[in-house]
DNA sequence: CTTGGCACTCATAGGGAGGGAGTGCCAGCG
DNA sequence: CGCTGGCACTCCCTCCCTATGAGTGCCAAG
């Protein structure tokens, strides 16, 4: 059905098309590569190229641009993910060992991928749900009032202040502090609910109220940072691009933490490479971008994902190893802090 | 020089430019606004007013639009700040009561300022050297490992891991941790190095490599977060505005954070409004956009600054009246916080 | 199956011509 | 002395037209 001539046309027009921003003819194909063949035999392939959807013509006497069907036949079949050269690897490593707390080291990311790719570079920060407790911290900071602090493996740290309305001493603050952290150490942050659930019960009648408290708030922190929080860099990337659907729409779909949660795609998909190209996109400004991502963690365990939108004019081998590349790093710098 | 008359033309070029967008010639304003006088005697005060630097024209034959110097003009002495309506004052209350953590409250507040002026919104954390200490903690995470917390009057919560490549006893953090929290409670930021110069000596000889270690991780992030964070929203509202020095240099700025500090002004001005107009712009970029720009805080102090960016175009007495309620009310939230 | 030739299509750029908005100037009037 | 109406002038903008040229599809020959 396309013999491998006709493979080599498609991928040399979107290689063509990637770098000129311009439709690409049968002549400048020829040209360009040495393919072996006239532009005459190029234009037949062409057409059929373009009967079958992979390659389509703006206006009547211009040249071919590939269709989202035909980028993602170059993704899947006709490019390998290009490796980034030994001095972007160190710079990578030099530039995220710097960081010195999570928020530093996700805020570092975003820009490096940014500034690799030329694009959008798009970071969620690791999942609470997948973390364990590393530890949990009760602090009186006034009179009726506690703040209760819960470290997570990795490196992530969450606070709130809890109203207890009654005093509390000092010695009842230590137990309960004692018994969670026994209870919940090393806890599955999912798990988190349901070991708890005994805890009441091993607290001492007149501090339950308190425990209750304390609980109820620690629950509550848990579910509330269940929508992961998402950054990104690198907007002004988009200014010299033309979207067809308009820069506008790009730009607000940015800003919707819900949009970028489903562009990353589900922390559980494949841990390796994501590509959704155009419209494969869920969200409706965005057809005319494409999303390279990629699920970051430490090990074997993907804890949130990373990623990259840009036009789907992309240079896909490229942001691909890019986004693997950081990927990677990340996750070792998560698991060294 | 200039009389009430050629004021009033200029409030009206002004205003009928803001609105329209399109050079205001004389016949126009003599339609539009009732000045009791003819399109002629419009046009020799407009040459008087363009003669003086107020206004230009863009081309021989089009109307007139403001210079930067007749902005100025403008919301010096011919424009007051519009207050909010009562259901956008409601709205905004509503909207900032339902924060329950500073990066809430600060998220929300740039959000909502960015959906009130339909322009970029930029909100600065509050400053740490500005705030004092409610608390500080010591937490073991690990064998020879500690966490420092440290938690301001303002909410915000700093939080580092400290090495301190000996054994430390539970007795001992404690210990370090009354002497800490007696030292530096209610100290203000700027004030506790001075303030924990004399700890040394109190701690006994074992555990003072492990205070050393914990100090100097203090003071160190009292230094590193002094470049204080910046957050924007809103970048979707510069997409239909067309700036003659291109969007891209407005969506680089933003992403410095450099930048927007010297944008919003330091901390220490006015508390009241500031506005500053197009080429009156430190930054290079941005010589087509304003600011306006408010200080917020607890009380009469002011803890950092917010403020909106837009093009030189700008509807000033709206944006005016939307920061300086935006700032209010943000100043009364952390206050209860 | 490939190739060169050829007619055809159509986006784009360049060049006037006309319309129109707005101005500056001037003479007259209160 | 300041305001007003009239009038000529200047350009910008739009529209239309044409020429150009790239690129295609088709066809007949190798």
């Amino acid at each position: 059905m396309l013999d491998d001539r006709k493979l080599a046309v498609l991928r040399a027009v979107v290689e063509d098309y990637v770098s000129t921003n311009e439709p690409v003819g049968s002549k400048a194909l020829a040209d360009r590569h040495n393919l072996g063949v006239s532009p005459a035999t190029i234009r037949n392939d062409m057409a059929v190229l373009e009967e079958q959807g992979y390659i389509t013509q703006p206006h009547t006497s211009a040249g071919r641009i590939p269709t989202d069907k035909g980028y993602r036949l170059f993704v899947d079949r006709l490019s390998t993910v290009k490796p980034l050269s030994a001095p972007e690897r160190r710079a990578i490593e030099t530039f995220l060992a710097g960081a010195y707390d999570l928020d530093d080291v996700v805020g570092r990311t975003v820009r490096l991928l940014a500034q690799l790719t030329r694009q959008v570079a798009v970071v969620q920060y690791p999942s609470l749900t997948r973390s364990s407790v590393r530890h949990v911290e009760l602090v009186p900071v006034a009179a009726q009032r506690l703040l209760l602090v819960l470290i997570t493996n990795t490196g992530r740290v969450e606070q709130r202040v809890i109203e207890t309305h009654i005093d509390i001493s000092e010695d009842s603050i230590a137990h309960l502090r004692a018994l969670l952290n026994t209870c919940l150490d090393g806890c599955w942050l999912g798990d988190v609910p349901t070991a708890v659930a005994e805890l009441p019960g091993q607290v001492p009648v007149e501090d339950r109220s308190v425990a209750a408290a304390v609980l109820s708030v620690l629950l509550e922190t848990l579910v509330e940072k269940h929508d992961e929080k998402i950054v990104f860099a690198g907007a002004a990337n988009l200014a010299p691009v033309d979207f067809s659907q308009g820069l506008r729409q790009v730009l607000e779909a940015l800003e919707e933490q819900v949009v970028l949660m489903r562009l990353l795609g589900e922390v559980g998909d494949s841990s390796t490479l994501t590509v959704r190209i155009g419209t494969e996109n869920p969200h409706e400004g965005l057809q005319t971008t494409s999303v390279v991502a990629a699920g970051y963690g430490v090990g074997d365990q993907a804890l949130a994902r990373l990623g990259v939108l840009g036009p789907t004019r992309m240079d896909y081998p490229g942001t691909m190893g890019a986004v693997r590349a950081v990927a990677r790093y990340v996750g070792q710098i998560l698991a060294e802090s």
